[in-house]
DNA sequence: CCCTAGATTTACT
DNA sequence: GTAAATCTAGGGC
């Protein structure tokens, strides 16, 4: 297992938003451990990105996407949902993150059919706020490091095929960027 | 298959 | 006050 190191997320917004595409999210709960393949992403940056939480000034939310790439992201939103992203820039921006949108569960399916209480494997983690409920993700990890080995990080994964760019998801500005990366799921 | 309504915190055109 | 980086259940086609 290789812990993606701090520079990785070092680099511009949008080549570490492809680049995590195939990578792999691991959850420790206790002695559980689950995890499972990035198969969709979405890179928001700052003040040249209109549809980004940073694209007006620093708040209480968004502070972390000003702070130290490698760390989580985690936002509540519609009354009811968790996102999480990951911190990245590169030198040439103040602020920036990627959405994790969509995972394919390969250890721990268990656990998250119980915190999803559904079976359906195909739909346990399809969007960001199930991926984030299926792992258990709450606003007690804003700001956890990812790059190190606690209970929460992303390690190497798989070599990803092809990858297919969309404008992103239930935003009003900005959607001629093809910020939307995903991989086809076999 | 498609569309609609409702859940209800946070931040601010 | 209301829109938001969303999901689900329920009804119609």
């Amino acid at each position: 297992m290789t812990i993606l190191p701090r520079t990785f997320y070092s680099r511009d917004t949008i080549t570490v938003a492809k680049s995590l595409l195939g990578k792999k999210i691991v959850r420790k709960i206790g002695k559980h451990e689950i995890s499972g393949i990035i198969t969709e992403t979405e890179a928001y940056r700052h003040k040249d990105d209109s549809a980004s939480h940073a694209f007006r000034k620093i708040t209480e939310r968004n502070k972390v996407m000003f702070g130290e790439v490698g760390k989580a992201y985690v936002y509540f939103t519609y009354g009811m949902h968790y996102c999480f992203n990951v911190v990245a820039r590169n030198s040439k921006f103040e602020a920036g993150a990627v959405l994790i949108r969509a995972i394919i569960p390969e250890k721990g399916i268990e656990i998250m059919e119980k915190n999803r209480g559904i079976k359906d494997r195909k739909k346990i983690a399809d969007g960001p706020a199930k991926l984030t409920q299926a792992l258990g993700i709450t606003k007690e990890h804003y700001g956890v490091d990812l790059t190190v080995d606690s209970k929460l990080f992303i390690i190497e994964g798989v070599k990803p095929g092809k990858i297919i760019a969309s404008p992103r998801i239930g935003i009003k500005n900005a959607t001629d960027r093809l910020w939307n990366f995903k991989i086809s799921i076999k």
